[in-house]
DNA sequence: TTTT
DNA sequence: TTTT
């Protein structure tokens, strides 16, 4: 009935940038959370939490998100399961966000490197909103779509769509 | 580095109370949350997601929490994995919960029967607070301790006390 | 750049339905939500928060909730201001929510009485979403406009409209 | 029942750090946050929120925050209300905040200067926790109490501690 | 493996 | 001015 989480951590690596076979856009990153007290041993620990977006946000934080970047993300907890190819039904557990924010600007620290893509964001993030369906800025031909080619079980897929 | 959640559902069973081996009351449930938008079929649908409370609140939750019970929990997300016994390591991403609110008394509805434990609760829960090691109101032997005889792979131990 | 609030508490009074004088449906209504302690005398206490919501929100609130519901919302702070009769500038803090749940029906305990209108929600809350303008099942004549003769200043406008 | 606010945004000044008459650190600062849209005139605005941290935690952040830095806020709202000299009430809203994290180090933009006091964070901020009373790093003559003598009504008294 |  |  409520479902609310808010994160800030780092990105563990560069997102990625998806399309599902209808051509909607969707992101996956994971962020590393340090828990707010150390092990019994005393080392500095993290939770890895995976994190989805959809449509206008998932290109908008494929653009200006890259990994060690520091970010919150407000969304919620989402449970899907589906059955892997041993036949047996494996969970997963996500959040989808709807609102991301930037909170170092490119300019700064982090991994930074290689940015072959954009390198200003051009103030924070939207809130899920707007274009339903494909955006233009992404031209996808059969070849670079990673749903039907990249080797790997495809575990989004429309059904996932989340509004 | 921050790292919040707050939940709204209801309980898909009773809890469960355990002990870790060296006394700490651990209490697991899962709760329903529906959300917000039905899917494609018509269908409403829910995520189904696993919370964990310690010492004093996870005695209160053993104690008055029920299957179908609405309650609200504030937490945070951890992804702690194992190494299961075909040497795979698994994820398990849970809600450690120091905060839990009984959203219905235990006179109205839900699915009752069988309280077999307290009929009252005293106001609402804690905040992870207090007492650490095992209440006495838990006596607990050998046998029946879930930790070393329930025959399923022991998966939660000291080592996820999470303070 | 991030605002959120959640609540949960229950209603002081009945919520007050009223139009923007464009026509846009506000409802306002005050949560008391208990503290998670009491007074260094030992009593109870409670923060009284008035809570604001806008077009199709504002209509379903004011239907179905009615004072001493229990009710969990959420949504962001918000500090507006404006100038009294005495020149002096005012400063209001209130919550905006964007999502409101109806964590009790309306035939359970509650203050009950003289509901002159609707008996069942239809299912917990939106969020935020759809029709922008007024709804046609709220007549409105300039006569009982609470935006012009209650008497009070004004201090709700169409610039306090959030979105 | 439940009181929960995230905060991110920028503290309009440094914060003010004062003591209660028996000795506890209280520390109040502002903190400016976006909202998500323009106003119709499109212009940026911003909510300006109180916060208020006691303890250790208002020792740290009196510490380590400076105006302009951003800034994660977690906590409750609180409404007091108290007389003013003309015997009306004032009721006022505060967020007591139990977790703060500084965003951006010392090093990094802000409004900087003038840092008469540390220099570097030593990892975050700590959650309420620990001392009671008033840390020794804080020596506090009559003279510079600043609820004995800065003329202003004093507005914070022991009986606003939250815990 | 799921709740109302 | 406050709710159970």
């Amino acid at each position: 009935m409520l479902n609310r989480v808010i994160l800030i951590g780092r990105l563990t690596k560069d997102p990625e940038l998806r399309y599902t076979p209808s051509g909607v856009a969707v992101t996956q990153f994971t962020i590393a959370v340090d828990r707010p007290f150390t092990s019994q041993g005393g080392e500095r620990e993290a939770d890895f939490i995976p994190v989805v977006t959809w449509r206008q946000l998932a290109e908008t934080c494929a653009n200006y998100l890259r990994k060690g970047r520091l970010t919150a993300v407000e969304g919620r907890i989402q449970v899907r399961n589906y059955e892997n190819n041993e036949g047996k039904r494996v969970y997963v557990t996500e959040v989808i966000a709807d609102n991301v924010r930037f909170l170092e600007s490119n300019r700064e620290g982090g991994a930074g490197g290689g940015g072959q893509r954009e390198e200003t964001p051009f103030g924070g993030s939207g809130s899920g909103g707007g274009n339903t369906g494909r955006s233009n800025n992404f031209s996808r031909g059969n070849q670079n779509d990673p749903f039907s080619d990249d080797g790997k079980p495809i575990d989004i897929s429309d059904d996932d769509l989340p509004f």
